[in-house]
DNA sequence: CTTGACCTTTCCATTATGGGAAGCTTTATA
DNA sequence: TATAAAGCTTCCCATAATGGAAAGGTCAAG
């Protein structure tokens, strides 16, 4: 199959197939005479874990570790683990992050009258000196 | 002062008040005769409110907009508030969005073993056909 | 045989930030 | 004072992952 083909069953845009073959991610298929990529089922599979991997927010780089480990018949669950477990920690992290602005942000907005007056604690907190705020 | 005090003094780089100031978000300071920049005390106040204001999240571009109302002593809070509101609306948004992925992960590797097998139902699923996982 | 859909490569843009080089200025030190 | 260190200037490059567009070749259907 063609590369838009195999965008459309992967969930891939064949943007993306092009530029995870050109930073070694996925192996570059056959081509034909006219140089069109022909794709096997098979690649298919390996965009879906590509794909699947990046919707649960691995980089492309702890993709490529994933990918290995799936190629690696003989690995250890322990390794492949230990990689998601961390990740987990680091979206917990993130979300948690952005939570907190979020809070921060609500709370100084409860205070704003929100009307055609200029006051707004919101701004008043921007321009103020740094201080650790609630 | 020059900008390594005002970098010092308002928490953001040298290479960013550069930088903010090649896109316009503020405005040029003097220069001595040498082409260096000199800062006065106000504009150490305004790189700290952009300063708070990436710190909370918002992008430059939304920066620029609370810049603009923070000068406009006519604004209406109302402006500032519903801008403020969007923007929690969508950290929130974010935060759930890694929370969730967060989620899925911890639960496929709750199943994973760990150990020396290979067997692994974190890359089962990666493996698997696209399917709306728990 | 033409048209339209699809493929190819290459270049550019995005967001916000950091790194480094080459060269000038100012300050501190011997 | 001479010199070195620290700080400033501009300019270029790199990052992460993706999309867009241009210019041109190919293939299938009418």
């Amino acid at each position: 199959m063609n590369i838009g083909e195999a965008a459309t069953r992967s969930g891939v845009s064949a943007k993306m197939i092009r530029y995870y073959e050109s930073i070694g991610l996925i192996t570059p298929p056959a081509r034909t005479a006219a140089q069109y990529r022909v794709y096997a089922a098979d690649d298919v599979h390996t965009l879906r874990f590509v794909r699947r991997s990046r919707d649960l927010g691995f980089s492309l780089e702890e993709t490529r570790e994933l990918l290995a480990l799936w190629r690696d018949k003989s690995r250890a669950s322990a390794d492949v683990k230990s990689l998601a477990m961390a990740h987990v920690r680091a979206l917990e992290e993130k979300a948690a992050e952005l939570k907190a602005m979020a809070d921060t942000l609500r709370h100084l907005a409860t205070h704003c009258h929100g009307d055609h007056r200029p006051d707004c604690p919101i701004l008043a907190d921007f321009a103020a000196a740094p201080t650790v705020q609630a």
